[in-house]
RNA sequence: GGGCGAUUAGCUCAGUUGGGAGAGCGCCACGUUUACACCGUGGAUGUCGGCGGUUCGAGCCCGUCAUCGCCCA
């Protein structure tokens, strides 16, 4: 007998064990199905589930666990990617707090101590999968810094380099003063506030008295400018081009040049120019040759290029003394507000500095080629579509990919530099020595680059290296290309990019097919979750209080495409109401004696009530199917929902009881059996949206089975639609509700039963009192069903379904006021209607243009309306009488 | 500045060959029935953001404006 109630903590770990135990997770088991492949977004290994996480495995799993189910040969590769920065970041706060630093370590104790970081409290996100249900086959986990993975690394890295795709250079990188590493311009924020703009007079050289006045948003640069640019075509200034200035405080003299890159209408429509610090100051140095000083360390405090005075000194710090002196020194013109973005690192959160260091790039505008090409072309699909735009913008304006980093946990760059900086690039140490042993004629030391490689650059080949490349293994054959990748928009530059050209260039076949994105799951007003704010929800602790199964078949019943996803805790209990609706189903059933009979074939029933509901079934499972073939997990979710509440609840389990509690053993039993098939379709459709309360419903109710449900067959129903059953069901569906209604508009308790007669019935009225009398007087509270077109008694309810009045007599309850009121309602309802649609066949243009079953059909809505309103105004007419 | 998306009931949102405005929650009223009060039954609630256009007909197509959000420069 079934408990009370559903207690998901108390089945939730049993069953996952249960499930990952026995081996179904495991790709393979359908080895004669299909391949259906999904690689999980790898998470951060130092990263917890959160809701983001929450809503893209869910996803993945419904896939997942319905593919299987469809007896598709199903993997779902997890693991953990290795999150460099982050990691690094982890564990330095450690050593923080014993005052230690990673360079009191050294490089090989701080990896070690990382490794045994990961080792004991790594992962945590993967055991937060596991409560959510995610049926990824964890046999096959893999992490990125594993050595396969690592081997495909170095091998990327070599084959790109050796086919001068990788190449070192030196150019100003996006430097995060405070981690000391260069990051990419994806993992720097710009941030929007209102600055200053100074202007700087600087005294022109051999003309006393006479200056050009510069704007700068950074004024302690300036000790390292090495010109000021004009606009070519800027008369102001057409003399000065080519005289020099006197460089206030470093006494240096610099430059007047004409670049275009100088806008007449900013400022003064003279700009200084930094090429060391600044990006477009560095285009311009380059196109006029300017020497480049670099004048930060990297702790972005200044350096010995500049005078005494200055040197060491932090970077703000250095700005307020420089204006302080040009002030002095007259040279200050005056401060202005400024609208203006600064670039801020989005792990450290301090103001990022372009640096001038030597880096690896991946030229990837070569690589981008194909993988624009792939798009184009739909042999990668994203759904949905307008996203390719976003993989269009980003794929044709691509730039230099800078993958070099200055920390230690990572995959350490497989290269060597000779003792004259000769580059030795290899697999191998003694292949990178015997390199350099030809190279220079005898062996010669060398030294390994210290720099690891950016962490997206390992999950760019997570799609191939997880499943064994670059070794030839039976699963690349079998499981790459991949199905779908399910992932959210905000790292389709990342990561879906460089999938897509790392996938095209080594395999020479897309990634994956499909690239399913989903909404971003904000909080309850539609902001953001941040820790910042205060505003996240915790995935885990909506488990702890309503269930994995609530949590969710929450996401998915608002996974609607294009629409972010706003949540709240009162929806997740909404969901949690509708497992207790489930169960308690089960429970009737239960209690019923609904057994799955093997026999039962759903074609076979004689019952309109049991023919019925196959056919709905038949249905829901179609609408199901369609909505995860198309990813449209909310209406997939809502039909399952609806069907299961509304009829299978609502009106199935109501009808079915009269002939349980009745004596027709032969409907009894066919009824039984159709209950406990049709409950089990639902448990085998709901299963990828709330996998734990239909196993465990699955295994209850019947214990002779010895398959789990995870590893059942997907219905495979056909149609089993009934127009006549439809129909019959449907009528006395109307026939209840219109019963109930005008019950409750007279304040007719449902404890009293009342008579129920029909006047000038139709045919379908009249076989559904014959066939179904019990069940109409048992759902509308009657104690009387009959068909008469007798006088209507004095003080009798009346109302009017299709063209059968339903006539109540209830003398003494009926307020003729009321009623009349009630009815009157109803003729002006249906008197609007056939004005409306008389004004459309009036119109010429109607009747001649639009197309004649529409014209028909416009008719026959009429005349339905019209007959209505006869038996309403007769109705009418009677009261009116009294 | 460029691009994308949104605007429908009090709230959150569905709504595709263009042809009678929907759901969930909330709200109001009433509660018979041993599956279920985490429930049942009934009810109220809309200038479908504004304006213009196409069309016999527009929530849906086109234009434009407004407001909000996101991405990029």
């Amino acid at each position: 007998m079934l408990e009370k109630s559903y207690q998901p903590d108390l089945v939730e770990a049993k069953h996952y064990k249960a499930w990952e135990d026995s081996g179904a997770f495991r790709c393979g088991v359908n080895a004669e199905g299909t391949p259906y492949t999904i690689v999980i977004p790898p998470p951060n290994v130092t990263g917890s589930l959160h809701m983001g996480h929450a809503l893209n495995n869910t996803l993945q799993d419904i896939l997942t666990r319905y593919h299987r189910m469809k007896g598709d040969d199903v993997l779902w590769q997890p693991g953990c990617d290795h999150a460099g920065i982050a990691t690094q970041m982890v564990i330095e706060r450690q050593l923080e707090a014993e005052g230690k630093t990673r360079h009191d370590l050294g490089r090989e104790k701080f990896i070690e101590t990382v490794w045994k970081w990961k080792e004991e409290s790594g992962g945590t996100i993967v055991g937060q999968l596991r409560r959510l249900g995610a049926s990824c086959d964890w046999s096959r986990e893999r992490f990125t810094m594993d050595d396969g993975l690592s081997d495909a690394v170095r091998k990327v890295f070599v084959e790109l380099y050796k086919q001068d795709l990788i190449y070192r250079d030196k150019r100003l990188v996006n430097w995060d003063p405070k981690l000391h590493t260069a990051i990419s311009d994806l993992e720097v924020e710009q941030r929007e506030i209102v600055g200053s703009m100074w202007y700087f007079k600087y005294p022109i050289e051999g003309q006393d008295g006479k200056f050009i006045t510069v704007g700068t948003t950074r004024p302690e640069t300036m000790l390292g400018d090495t010109a000021v640019a004009v606009h070519p075509d800027d008369e102001r200034y057409t003399d000065l081009v080519g005289k020099t200035v006197m460089l206030p405080i470093a006494n240096r003299p610099i430059p007047i040049v004409a670049d275009e890159y100088s806008d007449p209408e900013k400022g003064s429509g003279a700009v200084k120019i930094t090429p060391a610090h600044d990006f477009n100051d560095f285009e311009v140095g380059r196109r006029n040759n300017l020497e480049n000083i670099n004048i930060l360390d990297q702790d972005a405090n200044l350096n010995e290029n500049v005078p005494d005075a200055y040197q060491g000194m932090e970077r703000f710090a250095a700005r307020e003394k420089i204006v302080a002196e040009m002030e002095t020194l007259g040279l200050l013109e005056k401060i202005e507000d400024n609208e203006m973005t600064v670039p801020y690192g989005d792990r450290s959160g301090v103001v990022i500095e372009p640096w001038l260091t030597d880096q690896w790039y991946v030229d990837a505008e070569t690589l981008a080629q194909p993988a624009i090409k792939a798009v184009e072309e739909g042999r990668t699909k994203f759904i949905p579509k307008h996203w390719e735009n976003t993989y269009f913008e980003w794929m044709r304006n691509i730039q230099p990919w800078c993958v070099s980093r200055q920390i230690w946990w990572g995959h350490q760059i497989p290269a060597w530099f000779g003792p004259d900086g000769e580059i030795f690039v290899e697999l191998t140490e003694e292949g990178a020595q015997a390199a350099a042993e030809k190279h220079y004629g005898k062996p010669t030391e060398i030294v390994r680059d210290e720099d690891v490689l950016d962490t997206w650059f390992s999950s760019a080949l997570w799609p191939f290296s997880t499943l064994g490349w670059p070794e030839q293994t039976p699963e690349v054959a079998r499981y790459y290309p991949t199905d779908v990748l399910v992932t959210g928009f905000d790292i389709i530059f990342f990561w879906v990019a460089r999938m897509m050209m790392m996938g095209l260039h080594f395999l020479d076949e897309v990634p994956f097919h499909e690239v399913y994105i989903h909404a971003l799951v904000r909080d309850e007003n539609g902001q953001k979750m941040s820790k910042s704010k205060g505003n996240v929800i915790d995935p885990l602790q909506l488990i702890d209080s309503f269930g994995a199964d609530a949590l969710r078949m929450t996401l998915a019943a608002h996974a609607a495409q294009g629409r972010d996803i706003k949540l709240s805790e009162n929806r997740v209990e909404g969901y949690r109401n509708f497992t207790t609706k489930i169960w308690n189903a089960a429970r009737f059933c239960e209690m019923n004696e609904c057994k799955v009979d093997p026999t039962f074939d759903p074609e076979k029933c004689n019952e309109t009530l049991n023919k019925w509901i196959v056919g709905k079934v038949s249905e829901t499972a179609a609408n199901v199917a369609k909505g995860i073939d198309e990813y449209k997990f909310n209406e997939a979710a809502g039909s399952v929902y609806q069907f299961t509440w509304g009829t299978f609840c609502d009106w199935y389990i109501e009808f079915a009881k009269p002939i349980f509690y009745g004596d027709d053993s032969a409907a009894k039993a066919e009824t039984q059996a159709t209950a406990a098939w049709a409950f089990e379709q639902l448990l085998l459709l709901l299963h990828p949206f709330m996998p734990f309360i239909t196993e465990e419903l699955w295994q209850q109710m019947d214990d002779s089975k010895n398959t789990m449900l995870i590893s059942a067959n997907w219905p495979k129903l056909g149609t089993l639609k009934n127009a006549d059953a439809e129909a019959e069901m449907d009528w006395i569906v109307r026939l209840i509700t219109q019963v109930r209604s005008v019950r409750a508009e007279l304040n007719v308790s449902d404890a009293a039963k009342v008579p129920l007669t029909l006047k000038n019935a139709e045919d379908i009225a009249i076989s559904c009192v014959e066939k179904h009398g019990e069940l109409i007087k048992r759902l509308a509270r009657l104690e009387e069903l009959a068909i008469s077109d007798a006088e209507v008694p004095e003080g009798a309810a009346q109302s009017v379904l299709d063209t059968t009045t339903l006539v109540i007599p209830l003398t003494g309850v009926v307020d003729l006021t009321e009623e009349k009121a009630r009815l009157q309602k109803e003729i002006e309802k249906l008197n609007s209607e056939i004005e409306r649609i008389d004004k459309k066949l009036a119109n010429e243009n109607f009747t001649s243009k639009a197309p004649a079953a529409v014209v028909e059909e416009e008719k026959v809505k009429r005349q339905d309306y019209e007959n209505s309103l006869v038996k309403v105004e007769e109705a009418m007419n009677r009261i009116s009488e009294l």
